[in-house]
DNA sequence: CATTACCTGCAA
DNA sequence: TTGCAGGTAATG
């Protein structure tokens, strides 16, 4: 579930409830093969005592700072939600994490298909993390330029190029196929066919997809849930991401959904040309 | 690049 | 029963 917007719309209402909380126990752990680092017996002794520091986001990964130079760092995948609980509430089969905080409230980690993974890293945990991603999408240093400079002498197709973390961070599947409908870009172009003004236009539409997602906390289709137990309400706002059939809202043709990269994909025909519609033979662009 | 695996549950 | 799901890593 969660991308960009959802992990930030979860750090952000954390932040508020749990900063300067501290962690007495690990009230639940019945999935221990998420927890990915350290070892078991390190992981369940190093976070009790440990105080909340700062709740933030990079990429997908949710990090809450403790202290002793110690990042706890959540991966949701695709069922995972956080939530801040009062202490009347009780887990249920799904929680597979809780923790204990010193005012009685519990942070509960649920996750119905198991995929999410918990890191607790320390400085040099946190660089390693940090370097295996790209940059930042609403950061101030990721311009058009910036972009084009991922993009360039790519032949990879852009939707995957744009889905990979290492190339830029935070991006998943509904995010990517709204911002390439908003840059009226087919998934299947090569990365290096964009042209400056397309690459423009898809910077724009990222950074707009991204800020829309977030001012309506996020997109629930199932699982997610913002921090405070809520959904979020940016599905409202799809303009193709599971609406094939229905009318493109800008030209009235039906969305049609296709496979790119194993991923279903969705497209406006008509305002997202195929790469080998007319242009075919490899001139393209 | 495509396929499979990791898991569970829901809708067609 | 089959296919599909917001993600990612591992394997031909």
């Amino acid at each position: 579930m969660p991308e960009l917007p959802e992990v930030e719309t979860v750090a952000r209402n954390l932040a508020g409830q749990v900063v300067d909380r501290r962690i007495q126990s690990i009230e639940k752990l019945d999935w221990e093969r998420m927890v990915e680092v350290p070892d078991l017996a390190d992981f369940r002794a190093l976070l009790p005592g440990r105080q909340i520091l700062e709740v933030g986001r990079r990429a997908k990964w949710l990090l809450l700072r403790l202290d002793a130079g110690w990042t706890l760092t959540l991966h949701l995948r695709m069922s995972g939600n956080i939530s801040v609980q009062v202490a009347t509430v009780e887990p249920n089969i799904h929680t597979h994490f809780v923790l204990a905080l010193d005012d009685g409230r519990r942070i509960f980690f649920e996750d119905q298909r198991k995929f999410g993974r918990i890191r607790l890293l320390d400085s040099s945990g946190m660089a390693a993390l940090d370097a295996c991603l790209g940059p930042e999408p609403l950061s101030a240093a990721f311009d058009v330029a910036a972009l084009a400079a991922l993009l360039a002498n790519r032949p990879t197709r852009i939707k995957p190029l744009l889905l990979d973390q290492k190339i830029i961070a935070g991006l998943g599947n509904i995010y990517v196929d709204e911002a390439l409908w908003h840059a009226r870009l087919h998934p299947l172009r090569p990365a290096k066919s964009l042209h400056h003004d397309e690459i423009a236009h898809l910077y724009h539409a990222i950074r707009h997809v991204l800020e829309q997602g977030i001012r309506n906390k996020g997109s629930t289709l199932r699982n997610y849930r913002d921090g405070y137990g809520e959904p979020g309400q940016n599905q409202a706002y799809f303009s193709v991401y599971r609406r094939q059939g229905q009318p493109c809202p800008r030209c009235g043709t039906p969305i049609e959904r296709m496979l790119v990269a194993q991923r279903g994909t969705h497209v406006c025909p008509t305002c997202q040309p195929d790469s080998d519609a007319s242009l075919a033979f490899g001139k393209g662009w």
